[in-house]
DNA sequence: GGATTTTCCATGCATTGGCATCGAAAGCCC
DNA sequence: GGGCTTTCGATGCCAATGCATGGAAAATCC
């Protein structure tokens, strides 16, 4: 276990910040706006293109943890955004589905949310870069001790 | 503004998960063994560098909230690694520095985070391919207004 | 040099997150 | 089918964060 290189330390101290910046900018961004944060995007997203869904596939698809979802799912109900029914075949779980309020959510953040993904990456890195960028990411974007 | 071309989708999801997957593995190394959080170590390891340093200082190099760094360094003093000194020439503020255990329980650190970092950076990304992708970070890891 | 603005740091309050654990239902094994 | 283990999801408890604001010292303005 050497320790590990100047260059290592450099990528991993840039990595950190970027994506820092990047969530920063991006919450900054909804809430500026009055809309809910980033991740209920995320589970609208998901939702929408999945249909329904038990909690635990959208833990996985989220690569988010169980109590965290559980909460995050809990104040999007109260919000009104997403509806529990009732999962067939296993008494345990449940459905998560989109309302049609949830739905309209989802359109109304997606205009601020994209704006912001491009003003923090797609407008500060070439298309090349951004390539490359993508490329270099993967292997990092999987659990670590896959 | 145009939405994002996929390749930026693809990029910016990936760069989130990857910063999340790292940080992630590096808090459970150091937990795993009882030591504390890794941004403990920056700040440790900042003080170590710079010598006595002033709050808004430390902010700067770690770009981190102000309220935030002021009490992740309530934690440290209460724990015993950081002292808060009287400030000469601006009674506002005061100078932070490391006590004899902060300088130990930053060397105590280090090889565990060390560790980490290599495990989840060094190790799954070809050397020529962490220079690139430094590089490629570079710009995203300035604030997104600058 | 007195009033105003700005900088520096802390903190009250509400929300969120982390960890452990729990209860209930499924799956297994015999 | 009766125990044992595993999976699913929620929650109690405490720590940490976010936002706003506070108070005090410095800087600036006139």
């Amino acid at each position: 276990m050497a320790h590990p290189a100047a260059l290592t330390l450099l990528a991993w101290n840039r990595l950190l910040r970027a994506a820092d910046h990047a969530q920063q900018h991006c919450a900054a961004a909804l809430r500026a706006v009055g809309l809910p944060p980033p991740e209920w995007y995320d589970v609208l997203i998901a939702l929408e293109r999945r249909g329904a869904t038990r909690p635990r596939d959208l833990q996985a698809v989220l690569a988010t943890e169980q109590y965290s979802l559980s909460r995050l799912i809990d104040r999007m109900v109260k919000a009104g955004l997403v509806r529990r029914a009732p999962c067939p075949g296993d008494a345990r779980g449940h459905l998560l589905q989109l309302t049609i309020e949830g739905l309209a959510m989802r359109a109304a953040m997606w205009p601020i949310y994209a704006e912001a993904i491009e003003t923090a990456l797609g407008s500060r890195v070439k298309e090349d870069d951004r390539a490359a960028l993508a490329s270099l990411l993967a292997p990092l974007a999987e659990p670590v001790k896959a």
